[in-house]
DNA sequence: AATTCGAGGGTTTTT
DNA sequence: CCCTCGAATT
């Protein structure tokens, strides 16, 4: 028996050795039910601690899960195989880089890095950037990474198609001859080196006694293959998750993955944890309505015995501005009674809408903090610093060199480097290596700027990583640099942060004293026992080999590509939490604010037309309504000021979702919200409608000529690819008179009613 | 080499 | 409307 948690909760933890899901609901307890799992197997002796294989998304749930287990049993977690999917994978191609075709100090290129290095390679290549833009790029060589595909295995129907395969091998080309890995290859990478190589799977495959994955609704085709591939056919997996929560199909995740596992591999073993601890009755009454209207479930239900609480509130404002203004006053009066600032969220469907809330806020002077700016390894002066960094651990890092060859400074101009390319291409070398055919000055300034590095590189053995880091800011140039800039000072207090990260990074991994360029000795392979902290390989007695442990830098710069770092700390702790809806899973506050529940917004227009997207809203929406444990009002406005003009829209279909008897409207709530007859053509009703703003222009009441026809607002209307509609907003007169029409199925259109075909239904 | 101007694009995002 | 990126300008 274990202490403290309920049946289903028990029955997870105890489950026999087999593959099966947990499908858990929002707030139910399954960062608990997955620790306390591991710990269970531990401690009944089923399993040893590097055994077990844990997956999560974020490096901040995998840091959650290792506090956890610390906490319940005394164990170091240092070698355990804890991790994201993409530190674990980098873990074994850093100790298998030969055998993965790598060299071992490969960099890793984040997004931006990744994107430059297409945009570079299109330059080179000559290739339009209009026909195959450097964005779409990303995401077909991403999407095909993600589907396990390499540019042979893509078959190409049309020679747009095959063209872009053409780039995605050249890009992979390039890739290889620098160097560097992208996410996706880390992941495709390690799952084709124990496709292919016997030997390393069916070690791991008898190394992990038991796999656990959390959010497992979040993973994509080649996670979920890596994940069965690594448990071969003994080592049974524990997956974790929630498919109501499932709101990253846009990246590749896949929820189809779930059925697939239970089906295939769980069998029926599927445990329901619907018991919720986190809201009251009403807000989960109204999440479990909402997302009844899926279709595409596995079906669960949420229940709490804490009682039913408040009733979630709604209410409707004219404009945007009024509404942020109401969420304030609220916000103020909650304070007033006690409320700490952290436990108030206001949540939104996109980042635009946060600027109105984030300036009422800050009229009030109520601090505040808003999630998902720039990280600390994103900015400007830290990529800078870091691309230095690379360059002493591999010279031949391209997109590295470009991205400081010339910051601070130094005098080599566009021609130079184009010189410089021309000449790496034509010998197939690196940039690095090319500079001694550049002839003339600039050949002179690049010397030099070789000279610099070298010097920085022979230094770099006798210094510790902080020492390195700080003698790179000040020879490079860097620190003067933006000594020199007036709006320079946060970027050296980033900077001067940047030492501190090395510093502590080095204490964590006992690096301190060691000098930064020079590999550390692995210890423990081939005499200690294959279950050891030193040998989180457990390769001693494999006949396998590992390449020995990273450099402190190379380590350094790896935990810099792999963790992004904090999202801005701006303001203090007590501070009111702004955030996108896509942000706020995985937590959880007192009082929640949800946003902009209008049509066109939040389910949001583009989404409408995609397949199952209207349902991956609502689980949004889902997500959202289940992060407030005690009050959650909802929130909408009339019109709104989106891309520089008004829109006005109508009510959100979820609100109609939302039972009357766990909802308190706080502004009248008109019956009908779709238009069924005229009633949205009568100026008399209008106020009281809820989907027409009364700021609505003047000339709508009297409406538009174009033609023959004659539209107002609330003329209804059918258009031949879009169906039926209801004119919401109009502007401009005669031939370019446009109209903003709600669609029955496709939501709302801004038309030009001198182009579009319109049929008037209902005048 | 630094600054300024204009065009384009604006859903959600972790690694 | 507001931000970013690239090109044109001085």
């Amino acid at each position: 028996m274990i202490e403290g948690l309920n049946p289903q909760q028990q029955a997870a933890v105890t489950l026999s050795s087999e593959h099966a899901l947990v499908l858990a609901g929002a707030g139910s307890g399954k960062t608990r039910v997955l620790t306390t799992r591991m710990a269970w197997l531990i401690q009944t002796g089923q399993a040893s601690p590097y055994s077990l294989l844990a997956v999560t998304f974020t490096n901040k749930a995998a840091r959650e899960m290792l506090t956890r287990l610390s906490a319940m049993l005394p164990i170091h977690t240092r070698g355990l195989w804890v991790g994201t999917f993409h530190g674990l994978c980098n873990r074994l191609l850093r100790a298998h880089h030969r055998d993965a075709g790598l060299s071992q100090t490969f960099q890793i290129l984040d997004s931006a890095d990744q994107l430059s290095a297409i945009k570079r390679l299109l330059k080179n290549e000559g290739i339009d950037d209009e026909k195959y833009p450097p964005r779409d790029m990303q995401y077909f060589i991403n999407g095909a990474k993600e589907q396990g595909e390499r540019p042979d295995d893509m078959e190409a129907w049309d020679p747009h198609r095959r063209r872009q395969i053409d780039i995605y091998r050249l890009y992979q080309e390039q890739c290889e001859r620098e160097g560097v890995v992208d996410f996706a290859e880390l992941l495709l990478r390690a799952y084709e080196l124990l496709v292919r190589n016997a030997p390393i799977r069916e070690h791991y495959q008898r190394r992990f006694s038991h796999i656990l994955v959390d959010e497992f609704q979040d993973t994509n085709a080649l996670q979920y293959r890596w994940l069965t591939l690594l448990a071969g056919a003994g080592a049974p997996i524990f997956a974790v998750g929630d498919d109501d929560q499932s709101i990253y199909a846009f990246r590749g995740a896949d929820v189809g993955n779930m059925k697939d596992f239970e089906r295939n591999y769980a069998r029926g073993r599927v445990i329901r944890l619907e018991q919720n601890y986190r809201s009251s009755g009403h807000i989960l009454d109204c999440a479990n309505a909402l997302i009844s209207n899926n279709e595409d479930r596995l079906g669960k239900n949420l229940w709490t015995d804490s009682g039913h609480g408040e009733p979630v509130r709604i209410i409707e404002q004219p404009s945007d501005q009024l509404e942020a203004q109401w969420i304030v006053d609220e916000i103020k009066a909650q304070i007033d009674d006690g409320s700490l600032r952290q436990e108030i969220a206001v949540l939104y469907r996109s980042n635009a809408q946060s600027r109105m809330v984030e300036h009422a806020l800050f009229r009030a002077a109520i601090p505040y903090k808003v999630y998902g700016g720039l990280r600390f390894f994103e900015r400007q002066e830290i990529k800078h610093a870091l691309a230095y960094l690379r360059l002493l651990d591999n010279p031949h890092d391209d997109t590295s060199w470009l991205r400081v060859v010339n910051f601070p400074a130094r005098g080599i101009g566009a021609r130079t480097l184009e010189q410089l390319g021309d000449l790496a291409r034509e010998h197939g070398i690196s940039l690095f290596r090319a500079v001694p055919f550049v002839p003339g000055k600039g050949g002179g300034n690049l010397a030099a700027f070789v000279q610099r590095i070298q010097e920085m590189r022979f230094e770099a053995q006798s210094l510790s990583l902080p020492e390195l880091i700080e003698h790179v800011l000040h020879h490079s140039g860097l620190l003067t640099h933006y000594l020199n800039d007036k709006e320079g000072a946060d970027r050296i207090e980033n900077l001067k942060e940047l030492v501190n990260a090395a510093a502590m990074f080095a204490a964590e991994e006992n690096m301190e004293g060691l000098p930064a360029g020079v590999a550390v000795q692995m210890p423990g392979v081939g005499a200690e026992p294959s279950d050891t902290e030193d040998d989180p390989f457990g390769l001693a007695d494999s006949g396998l080999t590992v390449a020995a442990a990273l450099s402190p830098l190379a380590a350094f710069l790896t935990h810099a590509s792999l963790e992004a770092g904090e999202n801005q700390a701006q303001a203090g702790q007590d501070a009111i939490q702004l955030m996108t809806v896509h942000a706020a899973k995985g937590l959880e506050f007192d009082t929640v604010f949800v946003t902009g529940l209008e049509e066109g917004l939040f389910p949001h227009e583009n989404s409408i037309l995609e397949q199952g997207g209207l349902e991956e809203e609502r689980r949004l929406m889902y997500v959202a309504i289940t992060r407030a444990r005690k009050k959650l009002y909802v929130t909408l406005a009339q019109s709104r000021m989106l891309h520089g003009k008004t829109r006005y829209a109508m009510r959100s279909r979820f609100l109609d979702e939302l039972p009357d008897a766990h909802v308190k409207w706080l502004s009248p709530k008109v019956r009908q919200r779709m238009p069924e007859s005229g009633w949205h053509g009568d100026a008399y009703s209008r106020p009281s409608t809820n989907a027409i703003a009364p700021m609505a222009p003047r000339r709508a009441s009297s409406g538009v000529t174009v033609g023959e026809q004659h539209f107002r607002i609330g003329t209804g209307v059918a258009h031949p690819r879009f169906g039926e509609g209801t004119v919401i907003g109009l502007s401009g007169s005669g031939q370019d008179a446009q109209a903003q029409i709600q669609f029955r199925d496709v939501g709302l259109k801004t038309l030009a009613l001198g182009v579009a075909k319109l049929t008037i239904l209902v005048a």
